[in-house]
DNA sequence: TTGAAAGCGCTAACAT
DNA sequence: ATGTTAGCGCTTTCAA
């Protein structure tokens, strides 16, 4: 900026006045600067700009893995949300691994972003909270906010587990099962219990559950099938923790010859892009998933303003019945 | 830091020494100052230490769409190798528009990063030239450098186009599509060529080139099949310029009632996770699509060094034959 | 309409 | 082993 001032014959102030406050400087004064600043290849320092106390434009998005498409598309969501307000995703994974959330906590915390938006693994909450106390604003995203004084976008996962369970039963399956996974999430887990709920208030048989391991998409639901198909009384309907999931295990069936929904019905959750797509397609439990990235990067950028106040959002999720359910073949 | 320092009783040089060179402070004087940094949260200013000139710990991934299963890939390939150097992922989406391309070109290069990954539309690569030039270092990602003087990570897509061709050529189809987008990118147009190389060099009728608008992921095909089908003579082998497109092709042939791949053969390219996995699983042409990601950022990383030489990597990618495809059901 | 100067939080050279 | 100090690039009073 010294060497634009330079260039064009003026003060620095003059130079941040064309940039800040362009209708209080003389035409010819202004065009000279913007002369200078093109020739010179220009590019303001945002970092000097923060130091300055100027907001960030960067924003932190921590979720389990990008790579999987339910997080990818809700990076989508923020990103289209943030590119409206100038403003950049920070894209980290986690892998569910505590130690490795709380290093990308600390090392986003020091670029002084605008906030944090976090999926959560469940362990490190009292360290969020501590991260919003000392000043870097967070929302939590596919959590609660429990007793945290912080903003939260969520989805009602409970529901979520009792519209699969009434989608089955109402189905006439009696013996239903829950793929899991190695490790447990709070949202995982509200989707089960909902589940339960479901059959258990129906008078069916208890629900059955495996997890899987965790690995790469898509993989890691051999054994679990294998175990379920081993059972003396098999489950006729299984639902998966997530599409990805619910794609293998149909594979894995159908594999072992076992027809999906002839044989057994398969659910899965959250309706990622490619679940009406494969084939069969996908019977499968909704939810916005870009709206809710918009709305948590909304919820970010309201924590600008000065009256705000933290505020907690449930979205309900939907039943999407598509081709992998179906009435059990007996009358188990 | 100030702060820190009045509260152990020290200068702030004191603090800074701890930080950076625990071992010349004396343990009793660091552990008052550790005690002062954890009883006040100190964080340290990312910001700060930019404008000080120290290695910034932001890199940019500019991609076509972060939401696209393939780029989150890519992603998550770069950001765990940028991981290990502790550095964040900027994950950026230009949607093919040169424009926002280069808006996000322009913010990225505000934040001073340690460098910028970009997948380019392909409009500003004179831009990027000029960004590198004034100091961010560029690297290309699926694309060639050209005469730039940048590095660069891409794949044969020639050689892709080849495979293909000649693997379909191989199964006796002669009358072959090829399906692209209302955008055309470099990466897809070498694929066509090396496609249409192939297809010519046996003597085969001209290669069949259909469109498909841009959209959502998954959409736009409907039209283009139709348009494939109404044909005099229709191909009995479809390649697709995405595994995406591909799975959307197989289904909008399956709803017309046409075998995929009794009736016409399709091909994805790319080889992304659920590649393997639908019904059925797709043949395609296999990249190494974290590898990519995680050689682009070594390229970047590596800029640092001063002795560095700009280089440019191609990888050759590979025929995954799977069930997609098969001989034609006539002779032609 | 333009300029001078202080200071944001940190590091590194130098002095003690 | 610890302290003093200048300065990174910018914004923002305040003065001219």
């Amino acid at each position: 900026m010294r060497d634009v001032a330079q260039t064009a014959g003026v003060s620095v102030s003059t130079v941040a006045n064309v940039l800040n406050n362009p209708a209080v400087v003389a035409p010819a004064t202004r065009e000279r600067v913007e002369e200078a600043m093109a020739s010179l290849g220009f590019v303001r320092s945002g970092p000097a700009r923060q130091l300055r106390g100027l907001p960030s434009r960067l924003v932190g998005s921590v979720t389990l893995d990008q790579a999987n498409p339910f997080y990818a598309e809700l990076n989508r969501g923020i990103e289209d949300r943030l590119d409206e307000a100038g403003c950049l995703v920070l894209a980290c994974s986690t892998d569910i691994e505590p130690e490795k959330e709380l290093r990308i906590l600390r090392l986003l915390e020091e670029q002084s972003p605008r906030g944090i938006i976090v999926t959560p693994t469940g362990e490190n909450l009292a360290e969020l909270a501590a991260v919003s106390r000392r000043g870097t604003p967070v929302v939590l995203l596919d959590a609660t906010r429990g007793d945290l004084d912080l903003c939260a976008v969520g989805v009602d996962h409970e529901a979520g587990g009792r519209l699969a369970g009434d989608h089955l039963l109402g189905l006439g399956h009696r013996r239903i099962a829950f793929l899991s996974a190695a490790r447990d999430v709070a949202p995982v887990r509200a989707r089960l219990s909902g589940l339960r709920a479901a059959v258990s208030g129906a008078g069916a048989p208890p629900l059955l559950e495996v997890r899987m391991a965790l690995g790469d998409l898509f993989s890691g639901t051999e054994e679990a099938v294998s175990a379920l198909l081993a059972l003396d009384d098999p489950p006729s309907a299984i639902v998966c923790l997530n599409d990805i999931a619910a794609v293998a295990v149909v594979r894995a069936l159908e594999r072992r010859g076992v027809r999906v929904p002839g044989d057994v019905s398969v659910m899965g959750y959250d309706d990622v892009p490619f679940a009406a797509h494969v084939q069969p397609a996908l019977t499968t439990i909704r939810r916005p998933i870009r709206e809710l990235g918009r709305v948590a990067a909304d919820l970010l950028l309201a924590e600008g303003v000065p009256t705000h106040r933290h505020q907690e959002l449930i979205f309900p999720p939907d039943l999407v019945v598509r081709a992998t359910t179906a009435p059990p073949r007996d009358g188990s």
